[in-house]
DNA sequence: TGTTTACTCTATTAAATTGATAGGGTAATT
DNA sequence: AATTACCCTATCAATTTAATAGAGTAAACA
C-alpha cells in the first residue's frame, strides 16, 4: 500500500507544478484543495524542502514553491523521498542494500529471484515519469 | 515493503516445487530448512490450502504439497493471496477496487495517473512468472 | 484398537508503523 | 510592532505485523 504520506506528498506536489506562476502557495490552501490533513501536510512539505525538492518563504506572502522545473523531478527521487525504497526487499534495494537475515545465499533465493523482476520494472517507471507527467 | 508472510509463502511453496516427486512434506521441515518460524509458517500453509494452492495430508508420513504443476501457479495469484492487492491504491486496483475518501474524481488525480502506470508494470511481471521460474 | 504423527484452529501478545493532533517558537514581511 | 505563515517537538490512538502457545482432530500404522 501506499502510504498517506506519499499521496498527500504527491498531490501537494502536483498542486505546486500546476500553479501558472512560480509564486509561493500557503500550506492552508493545499490541504484544504486537495482535502489533506494541513498538519500532516505540514510535516511532509517540510521534509520536501530538506531534500532539495521545495523552497519556503515566511511572513505574508510566504508558502512552498518548486525550485526545480517539473520535469526535471523525477518519480525515482519523490518516491525514494516519500516512501522509502523502491525495492520491495532490501536485498534487491539500489539505494538502501542490506542482507537477509534469514537468508543464506541470495543468489539462490526465489524471493530475490523475482523482487529483482518487480524492482526493475518498477523503477523503470518510475524513471519514465517527472512531476511534470503527473499534472493533468 | 515485502511482508514477511509473503516471503515465506513464496519459499515454502519453491521449496515444495523443488521436490523430485510431489509427496507430502512437513511443516517443520519447511521450516528448517528455510529458517522460518514453524507456527507463522503453519497459518500460512493453511491458508494457501484453502485457496487451492496446496494440498494436505495428516497423520504420519503427511504434509504438504504442490496440488497444481508449478508452471501453472501464477504469481498474480500467489501475490493477491499473500500480499493482498498488487495495486499500491485501491482506486486503482482490478480485484480490490475502492475509491479513496479525499478523492473527489479519479480521473484528474495524479497519484491515480502514476499509479496506472505502476499497477500495469507490476501485473506484467508478475502475469508472466509463474512459480517454477522461481525455483533454479 | 491404541498410539503416534502432523495438520488445524483459536487466542494472545509485543513491537513497530501510521496518521493525526496540539501547541508553542521563530523568521520575514508590511 | 504586529501579523503572517513556516518550523519544530512531543504525544497518541489505531492498526498491522510477526510470533508464540496450546489444545484439538484426522489419518496412518503396528
Amino acid at each position: 500500500m501506499l502510504s498517506k504520506k506519499t499521496k498527500y506528498g504527491l498531490k501537494g506536489l502536483t498542486y505546486l507544478a500546476s500553479q501558472k506562476d512560480n509564486k509561493p502557495v500557503q500550506i492552508s490552501e493545499i490541504a484544504r484543495h486537495e482535502n489533506i490533513s494541513q498538519k500532516f501536510l505540514e510535516s511532509i512539505l517540510l521534509s520536501l524542502r530538506k531534500t532539495g525538492f521545495l523552497g519556503s518563504k515566511k511572513g505574508k506572502g510566504g508558502g512552498y514553491y518548486l525550485i526545480k522545473s517539473p520535469d526535471e523531478i523525477l518519480m525515482t527521487d519523490v518516491m525514494r523521498i516519500l516512501e522509502g525504497p523502491i525495492a520491495m526487499v532490501p536485498c534487491v534495494s539500489l539505494n538502501f542494500y542490506e542482507k537477509c537475515d534469514d537468508c543464506p545465499d541470495e543468489h539462490t533465493c526465489s524471493v530475490n529471484k523475482l523482487m529483482l523482476k518487480v524492482r526493475d520494472a518498477n523503477l523503470e517507471v518510475y524513471r519514465n515519469n517527472t512531476l511534470a507527467d503527473l499534472v493533468t
